[in-house]
DNA sequence: AATTCCTTTCGACGATCGTCGTACATGAGC
DNA sequence: GCTCATGTACGACGATCGTCGAAAGGAATT
């Protein structure tokens, strides 16, 4: 299983977020286009969303905003399940999120 | 006369700001602690800010800060006074600056 | 005019960034 | 079994980043 056998995803607690890495990680067009699909739709696969670079770049802005604590997935057979990380964002810093999407309406 | 043989001080209109640019410039910590001086002091001179770094790397942080819209900056004698684009930033991305700020306390 | 102060410009440095192609691993379905 | 779809890992690429020291300009002061 990949559950099993890929190394487990690391996602930061809560308290361990910092304003820079999470201001880093929206500050970027493929980024904040997850971010606001998530705030729309709660859970997707990775390969669903509205973004146009190639599917190893993706990747790699998962993991930046997985490690930044912005985002949390799971694995479920061959998918990966993606979420924003609402609550614990919320608690730490208070009205980003949403100040930050209400505010890059493209 | 510094005014009239230095180049110019560019900054871009209100219009032409991007909240990436901006998101970018305060994902920092010497640059968020420039927005939050001026967040309580109106107008400060470069050398009056409690920050740790070079001059030369101060005058970095000014130039990303200033040619992403967050600031302004103008000259009188040798020295250049900086202030914040309060009213600007909040009609282009209403609450953004404040919420940031709020959200990092540090 | 000489000195001192404030700030910039330039060039450099190692580090990180966003991007991609290739190869690989897993799971689902035939 | 085999194939296809999903997504990752790795390595590479040019670009940008944050940092600094050295040098210099201009203004104020002496």
């Amino acid at each position: 299983m990949a559950n099993s056998r890929r190394p487990a995803l690391v996602h930061p607690d809560a308290g361990d977020l910092t304003v820079y890495e999470v201001l880093h990680a929206l500050a970027d067009p493929t980024r904040l286009t997850i971010v606001r699909t998530l705030r729309e739709d709660v859970e997707r696969a990775c390969g669903t969303f509205p973004v146009s670079v190639a599917p190893s770049t993706l990747t790699h802005h998962f993991r930046v905003l997985r490690e930044a604590g912005v985002i949390h997935q799971r694995e479920e057979g061959n998918r990966r399940w993606t979420t924003l990380r609402h609550a614990d964002l919320e608690s730490r810093f208070p009205n980003l999120i949403d100040t930050v999407l209400q505010v890059a309406l493209d």
